[in-house]
RNA sequence: GGGCGGAUAGCUCAGUUGGUUAGAGCGCCUGCCUUACAAGCAGGAUGUCGGGGGUUCGAGUCCCUCUCUGCCCACCA
């Protein structure tokens, strides 16, 4: 017996048995072996999402794009591999044990490194990955037994690889350097994880005393707290203002310590007063200055940001305290002022502490060489972008690039593989721990204590995950990806990163033929898609802070993953934010409960036939070829089956003929939007196909000849039904994995031709399925029926009376074949054509016919009278452009001649409307 | 300071290389519990395509300009 559906359409009950199906039958798993010579590639890696994450509507969004693609790439027959994994987020995942530490009234400090480390990987063990459990949820078909994180042996193999060879090459030093320092991460960080708010600040002008004089000379500052580490006061060597005072020496304020007045071509005379302090500890314009003119640094603060003994009375202060007290001190001396003054400070991504440019050691990546080879890829077109803009801000980035500072201190990540030697002061880097000092051979070392920049091991994902540095089967087979799906947040943390050493490692990684790479195959992956932002439905910014964060596992328990992902989907589109909102999101339910519905109907109508036949007879694609034989498009593909005999054109159906032609057409929008990623397009196409023809016409169609007396006809059109109800739920299957899932393994009961709808094929077609004459013919034969149903309701006919009607036209060929469609969808008992439609009827005039309803309730003749002048308004106004147009000598000599003409048919039509419109009017003043 | 994007129906958005009547969903109005679906069916209303100028036979679409708005990058104290 076939499998009942229930009659809710109820995600939760469904959902929840596929995810987990998916994933126990291994189904979305692809190996090397797969490979078979005529199969193309497609594989992706998922962005890592931090191992400490919860799903969010980014997330999301960007599993939807690539589930849709996998999926869809996977029923084409390519060989689809997604690849999954969490990322170990160095600084996030640090934070949030340190503050459990926290509440146990303890420290990380307290528990020493190595229990701390600890502590994080049963941490991680305990909870971490939770959002691989809720990706599951949604259904992503990616290849589970490839999970990897981002510390896990093989990748931190590849991460101490990388590193000693960068090193090795000269790319990698060490120094003291300005850095961006987080007092509250206390650990240095990279330019990018900076993010500058413009602020509204103050400008102080402070006066430093002129040594020997009694004279001052005023600086003016942001940052009057630093000035314990002045080293100079510069001014503009041509400033008139200063000249006399160059090499003279001030004083700085509270602590008396002398300084040079020095000339730097750098300073800006317009500036505040012209002179500027110069801390080269704490500024990196100021370091610059200081090189130049090799002038000491003097650091005064400790990593916390609070002063330190240089300080004088301030020391020990936080820097913004110490400013609050400098401030209050200089109040009321002469030359001492402030102004308001607005400029960018540089805070903390993470934590949102203004950030301390602090001179610190660290160790860098000489990026210009990387970069070089990311431009030329990407320049070189081994590298697209969609949307193509990013291609230039990525340019514009990777051309201004700066050295990237590599080094964290932090405990939790990958720790740097350098030795200081105790004995010669000198580092050691080496693959394997070190047991002596290469240079002296001293056992006096101990390990580098910073770790790596979590995007380091990231930026490796793409070579890592396919056991690079080994030259494995998988690297050889799935080097590169095709495709990576992200948002441009972290093109410059992540994709560039990617890019850059992509390109460097992989070009000595000859090709699986043994032929030398170049760029072309060294790239991570062949395309960059770039997805938007998702918001909330006033189009904010989700944040905690604003409390606007829509959670997505909510919004699937209300909704199911289906219609979310189906809103995603239809609201994708390129190069704008999406503004998330519940109401489409609902709209998509009801869409899933139509299909769910229709699905129904298919089930329903086949148990009623059948027992009327005497048994079920299998539902196999074999038997559905009997109907469709010119168009196996639509069946999976069975060589063994036998051919079966043509039915002639002819003899088919209108509504049949159209049904197939509309199915193959929307198949090829589909296929064409998903190859430029247009969401969007592919969802809105399937939707308005499977609602507005299957559902809303089709399928009313195919109840009016399962009641008929016709046998055969009954048959073929309850086969065609399913045939296209099939067809389209693999065509929907990538956007709604699970509706179409549950619906298929019921359409198949007892013996499906595939473990999973995932893994039929998914139709395609060519523009020569399309059948011009039955779409203009069905197209005729709708517009007939909706004008009737419009006339029935102005005539005030009540629902479920039928009435004769009176048709005029020229060609009544196509009503007379499909009288039954028009009796019934119309609700009409005759159709007498007529050459002239009598006055007092309510009717409706279109270019091809007129057709009135024949019902002895007398229409309103003043509403009537109101509608038609109205049409008539909105006619003649479109004549009067036509006519304009086609008395204009230049349009008709240089228009196409396919415009002018469609513009003379639309004008002629026009005439005889108005004309009509003009009789009707005088027929109801009568 | 540089660069990029957006402004189309009450709301959220489509609108391909300029070409006949600018679309969709939601919302709104009217009538229907028609046994697949009221999460539904049928019918309907709604737009100076941000303002101004230009190119063109023809502009929502191309150019200039203005207004508003969002974002990215940036070491000027």
């Amino acid at each position: 017996m076939p499998h009942e559906l229930p009659k809710a359409y109820d995600p939760a009950a469904i959902e929840e048995h596929w995810a987990e199906y998916w994933v126990r039958e291994n189904l979305f798993h692809a190996t090397v072996l797969d490979q078979s010579p005529s199969q193309r590639n497609f594989t992706m890696l998922l962005p890592p999402p931090n191992v400490t994450g919860r799903l969010h509507m980014g997330h999301m969004l960007n599993q939807t794009e690539m589930d849709i693609l996998a999926r869809w790439h996977r029923m084409r027959g390519d060989r689809t591999l997604w690849v999954p994994g969490t990322d170990h987020a160095g600084i996030a995942t640090q934070m949030m044990v340190e503050r459990q530490l926290a509440s146990e009234k303890t420290s990380r400090q307290k528990l020493g490194r190595e229990a701390f480390l600890e502590r994080v990987w049963k941490w991680k063990e305990q909870y971490g990955g939770a959002i691989l459990d809720q990706m599951k949820r949604l259904g992503a078909s990616v290849d589970w037994s490839r999970e990897y994180f981002t510390m896990d042996a093989g990748l931190s193999r590849a991460v101490r690889e990388a590193f000693v060879r960068l090193h090795e090459q000269g790319l990698i030093y060490r120094g003291a350097y300005i850095v961006n320092w987080c007092p509250d991460c206390q650990t240095a960080i990279s330019d990018l994880e900076v993010i500058h708010e413009e602020q509204q600040g103050k400008l102080y002008t402070i006066p430093y005393g002129i040594v020997g004089t009694t004279e001052s000379l005023l600086v003016a500052t942001t940052r009057p707290e630093t000035m314990f580490g002045d080293v100079a006061v510069a001014v503009h060597p041509l400033d008139e203002r200063y000249r006399r005072l160059q090499g003279a020496s001030v004083r700085v304020p509270f602590i008396g310590r002398e300084i040079p007045i020095i000339a730097d071509p750098w300073v800006s005379p317009e500036f505040g007063t012209g002179a500027v302090k110069i801390t080269p500890a704490h500024d990196p314009n100021d370091y610059a200055v200081g090189q130049r003119h090799k002038l000491q640094s003097i650091n005064i603060m400790d990593e916390t940001a609070h002063l330190n003994e240089i300080a004088g009375p301030f020391a020990g202060l936080d820097r913004f305290e110490a400013r609050k007290r400098i401030v209050a001190e200089l109040e009321g001396q002469p030359g001492y002022s402030v102004k308001e003054h607005s400029h960018a400070v540089g805070k903390c991504d993470r934590s949102k502490t203004v950030v301390e440019p602090r001179l610190s050691t660290q160790w860098f990546i000489k990026i210009q060489p990387l970069a070089e080879k990311a431009i030329a890829a990407v320049d070189q077109g081994h590298i697209r972008f969609t949307p193509e803009q990013y291609r230039k801000t990525y340019d514009e980035w990777m051309r201004n690039i700066h050295d990237w500072c590599i080094s964290r201190q932090l405990w939790w990540g990958h720790r740097i593989p350098a030795w200081h030697c105790a004995a010669c002061d000198k580092v050691t880097v080496a693959r394997e721990t070190a047991e002596a000092c290469q240079h002296c051979n001293s056992k006096a070392i101990s390990q580098e204590t910073d770790v790596l920049d979590t995007w380091f091991s990231s930026g490796l994902l793409p070579i890592s995950v396919f056991g690079w540095p080994d030259q494995t089967p998988d690297l050889a087979a799935f080097y590169p990806t095709e495709l990576l799906v992200t948002g441009f947040d972290i093109l410059f943390f992540w994709v560039a990163r990617m890019i850059m050493f992509g390109c460097h490692f992989m070009l000595d990684v000859p090709m699986p033929d043994g032929s030398p790479r170049t760029l072309k195959d060294a790239v991570p992956f062949r395309e960059v898609y770039i997805h938007a932002l998702v918001r909330d439905a006033e189009r904010q910014k989700m944040s905690k802070t604003k409390g606007n964060v829509i959670d997505p596992i909510e919004i699937v328990k209300r909704y199911g993953t289906d219609a979310v992902r189906f809103t995603l989907a239809t609201m994708a589109s390129p190069g704008t934010d999406i503004a998330f909102s519940e109401g489409r999101t609902e709209g998509y339910r009801a869409f899933a409960n139509k299909i769910w519905n229709a699905a129904r109907f298919l089930f329903m109508q086949r148990e009623r036939l059948f027992e009327e036949e005497g048994g079920m007879p299998p539902f196999t694609p074999l038997d559905l070829a009997t109907v469709t034989r010119d168009h196996a498009v639509l069946l999976p593909p069975d060589p063994d089956a036998p051919k079966q005999p043509e039915a002639s054109d002819e003899s088919s159906r209108l509504e049949d003929r159209w049904i197939l032609s509309r199915l193959y057409a929307t198949a090829n929008t589909v296929n064409a939007a998903l190859e430029i990623y247009r969401f969007d397009e592919a969802a809105h196409a399937i939707y308005q196909f499977f609602w507005g023809e299957l559902c809303d016409w089709y399928l009313e169609l195919v109840k009016l000849r399962i009641e008929s007396e016709d046998e055969q006809d009954r048959m073929l059109s309850f086969l065609l039904f399913n045939a296209v109800f099939e067809s389209s739920l693999r065509m929907l299957s990538p956007f709604m994995p699970f509706i179409t899932e549950e619906i298929w393994q019921a359409f198949y009961y007892g013996r499906p031709p595939a473990r999973s709808i995932a893994l039929m094929p998914y139709p395609v077609s060519t523009q020569k399925n399309i059948d011009q004459t039955a779409e203009r013919d069905m197209a005729l034969l709708q517009s007939l029926i909706v004008s009737v149903r419009a006339a029935r309701k102005d005539a005030g006919v009540p629902e479920r009376e039928s009435v004769p009607i009176l048709l005029r036209t020229e060609d009544s060929s196509v009503f007379q074949q499909n009288l039954a469609t028009i009796q019934r969808l119309a609700r009409v008992t005759t159709l007498e054509v007529v050459p002239q439609l009598p006055d007092g009827f309510a009717h409706r005039a279109t270019p091809t016919f007129d057709v009135a309803v024949v019902y002895e309730k007398p229409v309103d003749a003043n509403a009537e009278r109101e509608r038609l002048n109205k049409e008539l308004a909105k006619l003649q106004k479109e004549k009067e452009n036509s006519d304009r147009q086609l008395a204009n000598d230049a349009f008709l000599a240089k228009a196409p001649a396919a415009v002018v003409e469609g513009i003379r048919r639309r004008n002629a039509e026009l005439t005889t409307l108005i004309e009509r419109t003009r009789t009707a009017l005088d027929g109801l003043s009568v």
